[in-house]
DNA sequence: GTCTATACACCGATAGAC
DNA sequence: GTCTATCGGTGTATAGAC
């Protein structure tokens, strides 16, 4: 239907701006940034679109025309974030020098990463939203991350898959006891060297 | 002021049954027994006081005459819970055996109790309740759980406090990886036993 | 004391006017 | 795209019947 008029147009094969898409999706922009305030401020959980539309300056039924649903803008903050890590994730990837200094590099980051924000860690690794399931695509880098480790194990010689789940399951379990018995304190990842020490001892030992 | 009331009474030493109290308190089980159940087809956090009052056959309202809210359940199933898981640490405690026995006893006990059922598991370790803070009273047996814990590993000869908080962390990881990617699976459950000897293994090594 | 009836304020979501 | 109006749901509170 707009193929003859794209065609009659000498400018159609340049790359147009859509001014209307772009503000849209700055007008999106700026809800997510909202919701990340008000989930700091009042908790993930605690998040209403009413607050929301006051935050952005409209009602809060307005936020539909931008996302589907809550939860689709949960979606949104889950993929966000999930990319963030993984960027951060690839530059330890492509950071010189031993394995074993890449595995360290990333453990860290990684719990920094999940100790940074409470709500942010709650959305992707606590499962604390209800009913929220991330779509595949908001899913996706999260399986890169993933596909990471298994690549910074494998380089210090550790492939057995039953050592990915155990390395999960530790760091899952420092950061679940961060939050939930010294929130902002460092009890528990004051002892994440430590973990890792005994991991890669077991991990030597069992030999992969 | 009811002092001399009593006093003029002759039977008031004996142990009167107080048919009213009685009355009161199975129906307060009763409730809690209904919201387990509950929590157990819809989720814990989907649990709502009209689907409370229908299951027991009230309104929703006259619950009210037996809670003082929401949180006020939450809080009697919380405290139930952690008797319960008491009651079988206490169990592990008693049992003959040595010391290397009763820990691993524990340590299986405990997990296995954590993956039994899903909103037990979300109320006593996970964070999933949005404002939810148990009581002092409730919060009590946790508390013992917690101690008993300290005391299998004494038994064993750890003792220094930072093992203790590796020992919860890694306790917490299993149960969190398994109910977030393997509901009802074992893909971590079955790990249990070679983060245990991780453990050991690294406990010895460390003197403590 | 325990129930019913009614209400309030909030929530996510939808329909339709402009 | 943003609004108003409205819906069915929630936890919570209170007044009053019995």
């Amino acid at each position: 239907m707009s193929g003859k008029a794209i065609a009659d147009r000498p400018e159609a094969e340049a790359p147009r701006r859509d001014r209307r898409a772009e503000r849209r999706d700055a007008t999106r922009a700026e809800i997510l940034e909202a919701a990340w305030a008000l989930a700091g401020e009042q908790g993930l959980t605690e998040l209403s679109l009413r607050d929301l539309g006051d935050r952005v300056g409209m009602r809060a039924q307005s936020i539909y025309s931008y996302f589907d649903s809550k939860h689709a803008i949960y979606d949104a903050m889950f993929q966000e974030s999930n990319e963030e890590l993984l960027r951060r994730m690839q530059v330890v990837r492509d950071t010189a020098g031993t394995p074993n200094e890449r595995f360290l590099l990333g453990a860290r980051g990684f719990v920094e990463f999940a100790l940074e924000d409470l709500s942010r860690c709650q959305l992707l690794f606590l499962r604390t939203l209800p009913g929220f399931e991330p779509s595949p695509e908001a899913y996706a880098p999260a399986v890169l991350v993933l596909e990471l480790a298994r690549e910074r194990l494998a380089e210090i010689g550790i492939t057995r898959p039953e050592m990915l789940d155990i390395w999960t399951a530790l760091l899952s379990g420092i950061m679940q006891q961060q939050w939930a018995n010294d929130p902002g304190g460092d009890r528990w990842k004051k002892l994440l060297d430590d973990v890792i020490a005994m991991y890669l001892a077991y991990a030597k030992k069992r030999k992969s």
